[in-house]
DNA sequence: TAGTTTTTCCAAAACGTTTCGGATTTTGCG
DNA sequence: CGCAAAATCCGAAACGTTTTGGAAAAACTA
C-alpha cells in the first residue's frame, strides 16, 4: 500500500509537501503540488484515515447506537427508517458511520464511553435505548457529543430529536372522541420509554378535556411488542366489555392488539375501534388498515444526523420536535348505538 | 484520556510491559499485571484502536456496503434484514462494522478499494450491488476479503452467499403448473441482477420440463420495482387476456402487478394467479396473501459475516446456497375451467 | 559456588499521518 | 544591485500503540 512517503521519494521532496499538497494548503508551488498529484494518482494512492485519525485526534466516525436490530424486530421498520435517515444525511458529509448494537453481549462487557472511546468516534446517536439502560447515565456524563432520538436529555453535549408525543396522543384519543367513544382504553408501552409517559399524558389531556372519566384498569401496558399487547388486550376486553375503543402506544401493538379482537369475536371497527402511534409499513397493509399517528422516522434520522455533525463543528446541542399527523384508516368508526 | 504511557508511569514500568501486561501476555509476573490493571482501571484507561490498527495493520472493522438503505426502499425489508443477520454475528466478535452506501455521491467520488482502503476496513460485505456496477470488478480485482450476496463471483478473497434460485423459481412455476395453468407470464427484474438470470432459468426449465411452450413477449422487466411492474403488468394484461397466471421475481413487484391486476378488474387468484419472490415483511399481510419462495435473509446476512470473519482468520472463501422454500398463500388457486 | 536456565522487564523502532518552527529560495521594489 | 518580503519548502516531533531483540534479575542445577 503505498504512502505519503512513497510519493515523497518519487517525487523528490518531504514527506511534509506531500501532505500539505494533498491537503490544499497554500504554500506549495502549483507545479510541484500538480507533481505530486499525479503520482499519487499513478501510484494508487489513498490516505490512511487510521494515522491521520490518530495524530488530528479526530475520527470522522460517528457510532450509531441502535437497539432494534433484532430478528424479532424486523415487523418495526422504526429502526430501519431511523437508520436510513441518518445514513442518507451523513453520506453527504466526509463522516462515515459505525454500528454498534446494544442488547449484545457486548453491551455487558463494555460500557458506553469505552465503546465509544476505543473506537474514538468524534460523536454518537442514541436510539431506542431505555430510560434505565445504564448506557444513559453514561451518557450524560461523558464528554462525547451525543444525540439521542425520543430522549428528552439535554446539556451542552447532548441534544435529541423528538416527536410531539402528547400532542399527537391527544390527537388520537380527540379522535375516537369525536367519534362519540367514552369507554376508551390504552395499551402502553411500558415504564421506561419517555414516549409511553408522554402519549399517557396526551391520553389524559385529552380526557379530562372532554370531561371522560378515567378507568386506570383500562390503561395496561404491552411492553410495546405485539405479543405482549395481544394477551394484555385478550385479558382486558375479556374483563371489560364496556370499551369500545383501544389508544395503542404503537403501531406493532395494535396489530397485536387487533389479533386478541379477533380472537374474541370482536368485529374492528364495528365492535371496537383501533388506534395505533407510529405509521409503520404494516399500518397501511393490515385489513382494516390501521388509524394511527404518522411520525416520520427517517426525517428523525436525519435531523439527528444533522443536529450531531452541526454541534462536531462547534455549534451547540439543540432540541428538535417534529410534527405528527393522525392518519385515519378503516380501523376506527362511529361508536355503536345503544 | 489516559494512555498507555500514563500508566506505565504511575506503575513505574515501561510501557512495553503495561502493553505487555495488557494483552495478555505471558512475561509479566503477576504482581505487576495485577498493579497494572488496577492503575488502567483506576484511570478509566480504554486502548485507542486507531493507534492499535495503525501499527498492527488490521482495524478489526468490516464494511458493509448495501444499496438498499434509501427512503424509497422502506418497503423492502430485504435490506434490512440482511443488515441484521450481519450485525448479529459481528456481534458476538470483536469486530465493528462500518456502514458504507453506494449509490450516495460517494461512490461517484471515490472507488470501491479507495473506500476501502481508507477504513483500513478488514473485509467487507457487498449486498444489492448491480453487475454493471463499476465497483464489481474493482472488488475481484482488490485483494480485500469480500463476500459476495447474490452475486456468484469467487476468487481465493472473494466467497459469496446466495439461494438456489434456479430451484426456487422452478418450485414456484412447478407450483402455478400444477394448479392446470398453462398460460404463464414472469415478471423478472432486469439483466443486470444474476438472480433475474437465474430464476427465469427456472422458469424455463419448469417450463420445458412440463412441455408447456414459453411465450416470449410474456416475459417482461419490472426492474424490481413497485411502481414500474404496476406499469408493466398493465400493459401485459391489457394486451394478452389468455395469461391466468404470473410467477414475480420480487414480492415487491407482485405487490405493483397485483395493484394493476386490480385496476384491470380482474380477481387474484380466482382470474389470476400471482405468485412472488423473497416473502418480505408484507406477503402475509397484503389481501389476498401472497404465495411466494420465501428466502432466509437474516441468515444469507449472518452466514455472509461467518464467512468473511473466517476468511479473516485464515480460511479460504467459499460459496454457501441456502434453501428457499415455497410458501402457498392466497394469492395463487386453480385456473378457472372452460 | 559457579554456571545455566528461566523469568521478568525494557529501549527503541515502527505504523502513516499532521504540524510547528524555521530555512531556503524567489520575487518585488527602490 | 541590494535588501525586504513573500513564496516555497523541509526536519523533526508528535499521536498511542505493538513488537523485536536483548538485558537484568531470579531461580535452578550440579
Amino acid at each position: 500500500m503505498t504512502t505519503i512517503k512513497d510519493i515523497a521519494k518519487a517525487a523528490g521532496v518531504s514527506v511534509t509537501t506531500v501532505s500539505r499538497a494533498l491537503n490544499g494548503y497554500s504554500d506549495v508551488s502549483e507545479k510541484t503540488r500538480k507533481k505530486i498529484m499525479d503520482i499519487a494518482k499513478q501510484l494508487n494512492y489513498s490516505p490512511n484515515t487510521l494515522a491521520r485519525s490518530l495524530v488530528m485526534n479526530k475520527s470522522k466516525t460517528i457510532g450509531l447506537l441502535v437497539s432494534g436490530m433484532t430478528r424479532s424486530a424486523v415487523k418495526d421498520n422504526f429502526t430501519f427508517e431511523v437508520m436510513t435517515g441518518v445514513n442518507d444525511y451523513i453520506a453527504k458529509t466526509d463522516y462515515d458511520v459505525i454500528l454498534f448494537n446494544t442488547n449484545s453481549t457486548k453491551q455487558r462487557e463494555k460500557t458506553y464511553s469505552q465503546l465509544c472511546r476505543e473506537r474514538r468516534v468524534d460523536g454518537v446517536i442514541l436510539q431506542g435505548i431505555k430510560t434505565d439502560d445504564p448506557y444513559l447515565t453514561e451518557v450524560v456524563e461523558s464528554d462525547i457529543p451525543c444525540v439521542l432520538i425520543d430522549i428528552p436529555i439535554q446539556s451542552d453535549r447532548v441534544g435529541y430529536v423528538t416527536t410531539d408525543n402528547v400532542h399527537g396522543a391527544k390527537k388520537a384519543v380527540q379522535h375516537l372522541l369525536e367519534l362519540g367513544h367514552r369507554h376508551i382504553a390504552m395499551m402502553n408501552g411500558h415504564d421506561y420509554a419517555f414516549v409511553s409517559k408522554q402519549r399517557l399524558q396526551g391520553f389524559y389531556e385529552a380526557m379530562e378535556e372532554a370531561n371522560v372519566p378515567i378507568q386506570k384498569e383500562w390503561i395496561v401496558n404491552g411492553d410495546f411488542s405485539e405479543e405482549m399487547a395481544e394477551a394484555r388486550a385478550y385479558e382486558l376486553f375479556m374483563k371489560h366489555q364496556h370499551i369500545t375503543a383501544i389508544f395503542c402506544a404503537s403501531d406493532l401493538m395494535a396489530l397485536g392488539v387487533m389479533k386478541a379482537l379477533k380472537q374474541l369475536g370482536l368485529r374492528v371497527p364495528e365492535d371496537v375501534s383501533v388506534v395505533g402511534y407510529d405509521d409503520i409499513l404494516l399500518a397501511s397493509y393490515v385489513s382494516p388498515a390501521l388509524t394511527t399517528v404518522a411520525q416520520n422516522k427517517f426525517q428523525m434520522g436525519y435531523e439527528a444526523a444533522s443536529m450531531l455533525i452541526d454541534m462536531l463543528e462547534g455549534n451547540e446541542a439543540k432540541v428538535v420536535t417534529l410534527r405528527t399527523q393522525l392518519v385515519v384508516r378503516e380501523s376506527t368508526a362511529e361508536v355503536k348505538k345503544g
